[in-house]
RNA sequence: GGGGCAGUAGGGUAGCCAGGUAUCCUCGUGGCUUUGGGAGCCAUGGACCCCAGUUCAAAUCUGGGCUGCCCCA
C-alpha cells in the first residue's frame, strides 16, 4: 500500500533533479550512452518526437518543401562567411582521416547547415521564377559544446533540429518571410501549450552572419528563460559569399534575399518541463503517445461470484477491449494495459508517462454499463456511460489541452514583471529588486540599444538581455503598457526590453 | 571560462579516511497466493568506470583518462 522508494518528485524545489528523473522514469531519454553530450531516444520518447514534429512538418508543409542536404560539409564552403564562421569556429566537429589516411579536405559535421545548402542554391536559383525557394530539413547536427551539457537542452549532437532556408527577390519579400515564419512558430508552441515571449535578439547576440535575429523564449521552472525557436534575417550577405544571383524580368542580375529559422528538440524539452508536475509528465493530448490508457480492475476484493472467479475476469476484459476498439476506430491512440500489474502501479506508471487520460473499468461499472474516467491533469473523475465514450473522451481530450494551456499562460504571465519608468532600477533598492524579480521570472525594461548598457544591466542584475519585445500585437495577455521610454542605464531613448537568467 | 564533488548489479546505495570476506533497497527470472491507488511469500540472477603505478594483496592509496553532477562568472 505504502509506497517505498518510488517516491513522488519535486519539480518546484529541485527543478534539475525532476528533469534528470522525468526523463529516465517515463522513459523519454537514456543518458548511459558513454560519449559526452549525446543520448539515446527510449521508444516512447521518441514516439513523442515524432508526434511533435508531425506537428510541425504539418505546418511547414503548406508553404516549404522538404529536403535533405548532407551532413559533411568541406572545409572550404564552411569558411567561407567570415562572421559566420567566427561564430561557430570553435564548436566544430571534424572528420579529419578516411580510416589511416589523412583527408585533403578536412569535412566538417554540420553544426547548422547554411554552407552545406547555398553552395546549393547557387545552382538551383537562376531566375525570378525560382523565387521565392522555401526548404526545410530536419537533421542532426553537431556542436562542440564545451560547457555543460544538457539532455535536450545542450547537446553534442542535437538530433532533431528543424531547420528551414528560404531566398527572395528582394529584401521586403524576406522580411514578409520572417513575419510569417514567426506566425508559423507561434501556432507550433500554442498547440504545444507553451507560452513565449517573442524578442528582437541585441546586434552583439544575434546569429553570425545574420542582420538580425528574433527568437522564442519560454521559462523554466527553475526560473531561467530557453530559447525554443530563432527566426533569422539573412539580408544578402550569404548571397554575395556563396554568389547566389538570378535574372530579373528586366535580365539584370540580383542577389537574393535571405532568411533562415530553426526549432530543435528543445521544443521537447519545454513541453516536459512546462507541464510536468510531481507525479511525471503531463502530455497535450495532441503529442502524446498514448492518449487513453485501460486499465481493467479484474477483482473487486469482495466480489468473486460464486459461478468463480472466470466469468468476472472475462466480463472486465470484454468490455475494456471494446472500448478500446470503439477509441480506436475514433482515431484515438489508446492503450489497454493487460499486464499482471495492481490497478494502483499502472495509475503511477501511466501517470509519469503524461497519458492525458485513463479508463478504468471494474466488475461494479461493467454491472452499471459504464466506466470511470480519470484526468491526468486535475485528477478529476468521472462516470461515462459506454455509449457515450467516445464523445466524451474527445470532449475531454480537448479540454485537457485548454486547462494545461491556460495553466502554463497564467504561471508564465505571472513570472513577468514589468517596469514602466526609467526610474526603475535606480536606486540600491529597486536593483535589488529588479534582481529578485529575475531570479525567477522575465523582467521588462526600457534600454537602448548600446552593447555598453546591455552589459551593465547584465551584470548589475545578473541576467542576459533576451532582447526587444515584439510582435505583442493581437497576445491577449500583454496588457499595454509603454512601448518606448528612457534608458534605465543611460536615459537615452529606449525601448522595451526583456531580460532574465538564460539557459 | 573558473572552482568543487562523484563513478560499486538494470536503478538507488553502504563500504573507501584506517588495503584482505562487497551491505541494504529496488529490479529481472520461475512458482504459488493476490488485484477499485505503487501486493505478499519462496527460490534464483546480477556490480567495484578505464589504463597505469604502489603492494604479498587495491572498490579502498597515487597518477592519468573517460563520464556525470553541483556552484560561481
Amino acid at each position: 500500500m505504502q509506497p517505498k522508494t518510488k517516491t513522488l518528485l519535486q519539480k518546484e524545489n529541485n527543478f534539475s533533479e525532476w528533469y534528470n528523473e522525468i526523463l529516465k522514469r517515463a522513459e523519454i531519454l537514456d543518458v548511459r550512452y558513454p560519449v559526452k553530450g549525446v543520448y539515446v531516444w527510449y521508444p516512447y520518447g521518441y514516439k513523442l518526437r515524432n508526434l511533435i514534429y508531425t506537428i510541425l512538418r504539418s505546418l511547414m508543409d503548406k508553404e516549404h518543401k522538404e529536403t535533405l542536404f548532407p551532413l559533411l560539409i568541406p572545409k572550404e564552403e564552411l569558411m567561407k562567411e567570415r562572421e559566420h564562421i567566427k561564430g561557430f569556429e570553435e564548436e566544430v566537429f571534424w572528420v579529419t582521416k578516411g580510416g589511416s589516411t589523412e583527408l585533403d579536405i578536412p569535412l566538417a559535421l554540420r553544426p547548422t547547415s547554411e554552407t552545406a545548402i547555398y553552395p546549393v542554391f547557387k545552382v538551383w536559383i537562376r531566375s525570378h521564377r525560382d523565387l521565392p525557394l522555401r526548404i526545410y530539413q530536419i537533421v542532426n547536427t553537431f556542436r562542440y559544446e564545451t560547457r555543460h551539457t544538457r539532455p535536450l537542452i545542450r547537446l553534442r549532437e542535437i538530433t532533431s533540429f528543424k531547420e528551414a532556408h528560404t531566398a527572395h527577390a528582394d529584401r521586403a519579400d524576406a522580411e514578409e518571410q520572417v513575419k510569417k515564419a514567426v506566425a508559423l512558430y507561434k501556432k507550433f508552441f500554442d498547440e504545444l501549450a507553451i507560452p513565449y515571449v517573442i524578442t528582437k535578439r541585441p546586434e552583439w547576440d544575434k546569429f553570425p552572419g545574420a542582420e538580425y535575429s528574433i527568437a522564442f523564449d519560454t521559462l523554466m521552472p527553475d526560473g531561467k528563460t530557453m530559447q525554443i525557436a530563432t527566426i533569422h534575417l539573412l539580408g544578402e550577405s550569404f548571397a554575395r559569399t556563396f554568389d547566389i544571383q538570378y535574372e530579373d524580368k528586366d535580365g539584370s542580375l540580383k542577389y537574393v534575399n535571405q532568411t533562415c529559422y530553426g526549432i530543435s528538440e528543445r521544443c521537447i524539452a519545454a513541453v516536459i518541463s512546462v507541464h510536468g508536475d510531481d507525479h511525471g509528465l503531463m502530455l497535450p493530448p495532441e503529442v502524446a503517445p498514448i492518449q487513453v490508457v485501460i486499465v481493467p480492475i479484474i477483482y473487486s476484493s469482495k466480489g468473486k461470484n460464486a459461478e468463480g472467479e472466470e466469468s468476472g475476469v472475462k466480463e472486465v476484459e470484454k468490455v475494456c477491449l471494446a472500448v478500446y476498439e470503439k477509441l480506436k476506430k475514433a482515431g484515438i491512440r489508446a492503450f489497454f494495459d493487460n499486464s499482471v500489474d495492481r490497478p494502483g502501479a499502472k495509475y503511477y506508471r501511466w501517470e509519469m508517462k503524461g497519458v492525458p487520460l485513463r479508463i478504468e473499468v471494474g466488475p461494479r461499472d461493467v454491472r452499471d454499463n459504464r466506466c470511470e474516467c480519470v484526468r491526468r491533469d486535475d485528477f478529476s473523475r468521472m462516470r461515462v456511460p459506454l455509449s457515450e465514450v467516445v464523445s466524451k473522451v474527445k470532449g475531454t481530450l480537448n479540454e485537457i489541452h485548454d486547462c494545461i494551456a491556460k495553466r502554463a499562460k497564467e504561471i508564465f504571465f505571472a513570472n513577468i514583471y514589468k517596469t514602466e519608468g526609467y526610474e526603475a532600477g535606480k536606486g540600491e533598492e529597486e536593483m535589488k529588486e529588479l534582481s529578485t524579480k529575475a531570479a525567477h521570472g522575465i523582467v521588462s525594461i526600457f534600454l537602448c540599444g548600446s552593447q555598453r548598457c546591455g552589459q551593465e544591466v547584465e551584470e548589475h542584475l545578473g541576467v542576459s538581455v533576451l532582447g526587444e519585445a515584439i510582435y505583442d500585437d493581437g497576445n491577449e495577455n500583454r496588457e499595454g503598457g509603454k512601448s518606448e521610454g528612457k534608458c534605465m542605464i543611460c536615459s537615452r531613448k529606449a525601448k522595451r526590453v526583456y531580460v532574465a537568467r538564460a539557459y
